[in-house]
DNA sequence: TGGCTTAAACTAATGCCATTAGTTATTATT
DNA sequence: AATAATAACTAATGGCATTAGTTTAAGCCA
């Protein structure tokens, strides 16, 4: 058999590990003896790394939620002609849609309002706010506002993938028509 | 000990008890373990007349969703001098505070495209279809604007309970902003 | 009444899982 | 070369769902 190295994993392998499995056979096969497996060591080994299960869904959200906002970036940096609101609506449903156990990740954290969690989503928050600038909103409504976009498209996301929508409609074209009124509405509130 | 009676258990009764679990101590509660003590029965012996955890989950999933319709359904009739869309809203997401356990069911059955589920969710879908006919648009529309709607408010209730919003802003507040800037897009639409 | 059938309970076992305690062995340091 | 630190390990515990096979209570029918 292997010889017994001293040094075979670090918090790093195992995120990275945990990533491919989420990414590879979803967000619920992100087990320790599933990662323990992945790594060629067992599973108690683990803990000399990372605070159990835990500890990697704490990781595996900050990395999600990283991911996600790299995603978000690049989609506005992209195309800036057009609503960057809209852009930023579908690079969020298209992350969710190739990605979906690190999205499932992204709001699976043990403990949501652990602070790097909420540093990472805040990024995004700000990404938001710039991007809602345009609609010169007060900063109340304009936080409002972020709010409200964030639920749509996560509670469109999370709906998808649960496969809750049952009727045969484009999805595509509800989600652009749901963001669209939106900033419709935005615009009218002037 | 008490006598192994023959008929200590039925299918409504395994229901009734993973229902007053999931309100009780939350849906992660709901295992066969819990529900086999709350019934003074062994775990196996459920067997007998559900089909395993997917089973319980299926029929407390099906519970949840009709209570969610009734609530719905008695928030149209109280108010009908306002905005029943925004009635709606407010009585959806005053469900899913009151009785977590039993609104996070309602997305969790193990197989959502089941019949029985789509089912209790189609009145669902009926009964905002019939609160959004005031703003008389064409068919297609019209499912898009609840999908939107149903999107909107599963995903804020949903960041909600998950303690997503980190920010000290009222979350009353950005509820009905959400939706009224929704509606506000719809009207403008025409 | 007495025996038979049905079915709802049971026990026992399997195989997952996370986690803790305590041990071994490798590597680095002194 | 001895020692300290640490990353593996094994063993054990306790939780879970689930299956197979067994007992026994209840109802029915001759």
């Amino acid at each position: 058999m292997s010889p017994r190295r001293k040094v075979a994993v670090d918090k790093e392998k195992i995120i990275l590990a945990a990533v491919e499995l989420a990414d590879g056979r979803g967000f619920e096969e992100v087990t320790l003896a599933n990662l323990a497996k992945a790594l060629s060591i067992k599973p108690p080994s683990l803990y000399n790394h990372i605070d159990g299960l835990p500890g990697v869904k704490k990781e595996l959200a900050i990395y999600g939620i990283n991911e996600l906002y790299n995603a978000l970036e690049r989609a506005i940096e992209t195309q800036r002609e057009h609503e960057p609101i809209l852009a930023l609506s579908f690079a969020y449903a298209d992350f969710a849609g190739r990605r979906p156990g690190i999205y499932e990740a992204t709001f699976n954290a043990p403990d949501p309002a652990d602070r790097d969690v909420q540093a990472a989503g805040s990024k995004i928050v700000s990404l938001v706010l710039d991007s809602i600038s345009s609609y010169s909103l007060g900063e109340k409504e304009a936080l409002h506002a972020v709010r409200g976009l964030r639920s749509m498209i996560h509670g469109f996301c999370s709906l998808e993938q649960k496969g809750g929508f049952g009727l045969n409609l484009d999805v595509n074209e509800s989600l652009a028509f749901m963001v669209a009124t939106f900033l419709d509405g935005l615009t009218s509130k002037k």
